[in-house]
DNA sequence: CTCAATGCAAAGTATTTGCAACCGA
DNA sequence: TCGGTTGCAAATACTTTGCATTGAG
């Protein structure tokens, strides 16, 4: 499992691994959403809607549905990772300025950090024509057992 | 408006003030929900719900379709920040370390920020009993017209 | 008075679940 | 075969919208 043994596998092979190393079944279904996912060796950021209508563009039938299963299946299973805070829920902050967040995996809870608890000493450059608007950071906390 | 005047005020001026300094309307139910959220000088993290039942609690009769639609309206006027990435829809991402994104308000579309560009060189403590799982940072961009 | 703000219900969007049919090991 | 997986539809959760009513300036 070398560096150079992933560059030359095809798309699908590479899918197929990619899921038998986290201990997932490779069904016809996985494989088509893994291929798509990481099928090139690059990385990608999806939606299950995305997701689902690259599958449907290449006449893969997976069901909507399964495409919300699966990202979570992959998700628990450590393939993916989930951008920002979870959950469907929108939080509001009476503090305007740009802060780091606690957010408790646990129960949803949302706090300040410690003021000045933070610091970006190195910002990367926005692409041309873009500006940065802000920069949120949610530090995820788990309660120790 | 020093400092000092803020201190004395009651919850329900210092609220009415908020909204007159932002160029809302103080309404009855503006107010009710500024002074929950700001009556005490204190900074809040509310979700619609949570400052629904807060408002049911103290007996104002605000509806929760009203309650989104105010906070929708704070948000734009700048009193209130929505924390984490907006829009109901959850972002996966096959790289599974924590690397900062750029996230375009005005499409929604994310993707890596370039690998180092960012460094933090200093973490908050995180709370006794709890430990830190992750950090997200999502760094939005705006295109510059 | 006038127009913005409200409230309700209904619609819209995102995501999960129940359960029968299916399929890979 | 057996239990994990899929697919559909229905359910759930969150949020916004349409429109008639209300109320602040």
């Amino acid at each position: 499992m070398s560096a150079s043994d992933e560059q030359n596998l095809t798309p699908e092979c590479r899918a197929e691994r990619w899921l038998l190393e986290a201990g997932l079944r490779p069904t016809r279904q996985r494989k088509a959403l893994a291929s798509l996912l990481i099928g090139d060796g690059k990385h990608r950021h999806v939606t299950a809607e995305s997701l689902y209508e690259a599958a449907s563009a290449v006449g893969a039938a997976v069901s909507l549905a399964t495409v919300y299963n699966t990202l979570r299946v992959f998700t628990d299973a450590g393939l993916l990772k989930e951008i920002g805070v979870e959950g469907p829920r929108s939080y509001f902050d009476t503090r305007t300025e740009d802060h780091p967040h606690f957010f408790y995996e646990e129960d949803g809870e949302m706090s300040d950090a410690p003021t000045g608890s933070i610091r970006i000493s190195k910002l990367p450059e926005p692409p041309a024509n873009a500006e940065i608007a802000g920069v949120d950071v949610v530090i995820r906390l788990r309660r120790k057992g």
